[in-house]
DNA sequence: TTAAGTGCAAAGGCTTTGCAGCATA
DNA sequence: TATGCTGCAAAGCCTTTGCACTTAA
């Protein structure tokens, strides 16, 4: 097990290259980790004013199609996304400061497998959601 | 591993059990699988024609707070809702039919043993989702 | 009696969509 | 040129909240 951080290549191809995909393809890279769509949106808007909130919706879901970002749920409501990793990487975040550790384990892959061959499943994604309280905010909690 | 379906007891303590309270948990414990806002609403209604969802969004909240229901995931936007379970289980869903099967799997102990003591992390939740596409539709695709 | 729950309606947050104009391939 | 993308604004969902009334304990 061991923290991960790598991206992964992939471009956008049978699709129109437009300036707004580019800029928001490149801004999801440049963040190395997972952002949502309202912050893609305030950060593209800085570089292009005039890109609007359903381009950067209308883009997250090609990029999900094509395989190039995935999307996260990190226990709330919506959505999170990030580059996609060559690794599969699961998530363990902290309920009190909101941390988030990326971890991997190959225990996964050996779980999916058995699972793929109890139900004859053609698995095509597995996500391990750990949520719990960070050291910090247990001293924390423990020193009230 | 193997699929699991057994309720868990709990009882709503320490707040008033007012008659839309112990309609909605029975109703919930009755379906006995994962089940959403909008339907625990509608099935509500045809007992209790004057229930409102803010009602039951309000019950669900405490349910969830007391340990009685657990709140899933399943790959979409909404939450679904089942009776908490003396065992953990896992979801795994078919892309094409909806299909849900729940399994259980030791594994999942053990990484999350794992990551408590790499981390020094008090892991309070841990929901493995898995997604693809089941024996039946994939026969279908391959036909196409 | 009183703290707490309820229904209603309105609002909030996130995401999608219709449409007219514009740009990529 | 033609298919497909964009911005804008409006709408759609799911969920939460304010308020006055009602109820469990």
């Amino acid at each position: 097990m061991r923290n991960i951080r790598n991206n992964a290549p992939g471009e956008i191809v049978g699709h129109p290259v437009t300036a707004q995909r580019r800029l928001l393809l490149d801004l999801i890279r440049e963040v190395g980790g997972y952002i949502d769509a309202k912050e893609i949106y305030r950060r593209a808007s800085s570089r292009d004013e005039s890109i609007s909130l359903a381009t950067v919706y209308r883009g997250l879901r090609l990029f999900k199609e094509l395989g190039l970002v995935d999307e996260i749920r990190l226990g709330e409501v919506r959505c999170y996304y990030e580059v996609k990793h060559s690794v599969e990487h699961q998530h363990l975040v902290c309920k009190c400061c909101g941390k988030v550790i990326e971890f991997e384990s190959p225990q996964i892959g050996k779980l999916v497998d058995k699972v793929r061959r109890a139900y004859s499943f053609n698995v095509t994604k597995a996500e391990l959601y750990l949520e719990g309280y960070c050291q910090e905010c247990k001293k924390k909690d423990s020193q009230r």
